[in-house]
DNA sequence: AATTTCATGTAACCAGTTACATGATTCA
DNA sequence: TGAATCATGTAACTGGTTACATGAAATT
């Protein structure tokens, strides 16, 4: 997902998204060889991006890759699958991927689709882990509940950050 | 880390510690059968946990780990550890499950010592993470600093949990 | 009697990590 | 001229995933 989403801003080699990976913000996704490269050949071999060798003549060869209109295609589906509970418990990264790049590619009423999509499902797993909260044995130790509740609160964050997007959304909208 | 906490409350068979970590809030480690079992017979090659047959008379063997004095020390050393930005940026986890245990095997002291040094370890990794901001390119995309003041809100929502904490725990002393 | 639960495990597959290899080009 | 950077890649190792295997005991 992230490659493929460097990839529609600008081709890049896999050199380039090495960099990219490691210099910004992206830099909890991996940017190692054997990571990169060999997530390069599959997707490629799955005809999602393409490479073409630039001056190959200068005997110092860089493999550019494009997204192909298949990857395009496929990356865009991605983008609009709606928001799972399995989403936001085990793929909250790729989440904040999908949305990073879906103002651009889907426009603003899927962005906001997405964005109440999200909130809600944070939402209603807030409440699923307050009631688990309440039903825990307090008393067994002090940092359980504790950790428990930090991760309760990080969700709450994410919702009124969702929220904030969503207003600031709607807000782009009348200036217009 | 997950499994060794587990026995250091109850000794558990690999059954178990499935079972505890799909139910409870541990869920988010993996129960697999191909990741329990082999990690318990690599933390016993290690000699941190010893498994003990329970009723081989019985036709159904069960195989019981306990933490063997080696592994409390391991654990308590991990536990010990000083706060990385390393940990806070890739390990978030496991600070978290080291917090959880820490009240009972370290005591008041040194819990209230991890916790301030956890968060102003994320408190600088947020000046960072702003200074980052304020450099980035905010017209390529909308949505990338959106998702980027994402990851800072979650970041200070954690240090205000800490801060929450501390005052918690202080209290507690007090109350003594 | 049939289903579920207890209980432990293996095997094929997938994918990431670190370290290494190779060699050209650019910079100090 | 030597070091850093550009650029692509491989190999050994590690460890997780899913699916499968086995079979007893408890439940319905």
């Amino acid at each position: 997902m992230a490659i493929m989403g460097l990839l529609f801003y600008i081709p890049m080699s896999g050199y380039d998204l090495r960099k990219a990976f490691s210099a910004t913000s992206l830099k909890h996704f991996s940017s190692s060889p054997g990571a990169i490269y060999p997530a390069l050949r599959r997707i490629e071999a799955a005809a999602l991006i393409q490479g073409k060798i630039e001056r190959q003549n200068t005997l110092r060869p860089r493999k550019v890759y494009t997204l192909t209109s298949v990857g395009m295609a496929a990356f865009k589906e991605r983008l609009s699958q709606s928001v799972t509970l399995d989403d936001i418990m085990w793929r909250m990264d790729e989440l904040m991927l999908r949305f990073s790049f879906m103002y651009e590619l889907l426009g603003k009423e899927r962005t906001l689709k997405f964005l109440e999509e999200f909130s809600s499902a944070t939402g209603s797993h807030i409440q699923a882990l307050e009631k688990e909260y309440k039903l825990m044995n307090k008393n067994v130790s002090f940092g359980g509940p504790r950790a428990f509740e930090h991760g309760i609160e990080v969700y709450r964050s994410t919702v009124h950050w969702a929220k904030k997007v969503i207003r600031e959304i709607q807000k782009k909208g009348e200036l217009k």
